[in-house]
DNA sequence: ATAGTTTATTGTATTATTGCAATATTACGA
DNA sequence: TCGTAATATTGCAATAATACAATAAACTAT
């Protein structure tokens, strides 16, 4: 077929897979980085720091925005992104509890 | 186009992206999870444990095994997987350093 | 009102991913 | 050697993602 089939797996394992597949583009990272370097909202910036079309600009802010890690403003004739405090520690706490310490064996195979 | 403009980006942002994306499907979370679970080199019990067609499961053993983050022997018949402890810690140590506590303002937007 | 600015949406082309049947490959055992 | 078992690969179809031009929508300023 060519679908993802959700329903084979848990709940949490597709939460995980959504969280990765969200940070699975450069420019998302690269949006997310600038986000959290300025520590505050943005207006426009972003389309000039990411060397990406705007259309496509957009498209990835759009995405972030549906996984809620960021969060979008009305400010004017702009909209102004900041990352979303609480969704963003929720990632850090899957993330660090998928790969937390779990005395893997050195020599395995 | 299509296809992803790496080119635009640091390497450190594609390689984020690219961990990411290893872990974007949630069959490739369960298969990892397995892994860990058993902490130990599994042969053969993984085609059954998904519920995916060998084929399938098979093509997500090897994007693991391109990500490095998990290897292979060859233990007779049958092939041995497990996780690849120096790569998992890599993986762990990657993302903790992008999701580290950045004194993210609670109000923002 | 009108022109300019900023962001979102739509349409379309291209590439990537997912999934499985069929086949190939490799190793083992009788 | 021949048949069986376990993985990998190939070929194909369907779906998703990436990118951008063109356009729409919403606000600003003159």
């Amino acid at each position: 077929m060519g679908a993802t089939k959700t329903d084979l797996f848990t709940k949490q394992q597709n939460d995980i897979a959504a969280m990765a597949k969200a940070l699975a583009h450069p420019a998302r990272i690269a949006i997310l980085q600038y986000l959290v370097k300025k520590n505050a909202c943005v207006c426009g910036d972003l389309v000039d720091e990411l060397g990406l079309a705007q259309a496509t600009t957009s498209q990835h802010l759009k995405e972030l925005k549906i996984a809620g890690i960021i969060q979008g403003s009305i400010e004017g004739a702009s909209v102004c992104y900041c990352i979303n405090p609480k969704v963003w520690k929720q990632y850090r706490e899957l993330f660090n509890a998928f790969f937390q310490d779990v005395d893997l064996k050195d020599k395995c195979c």
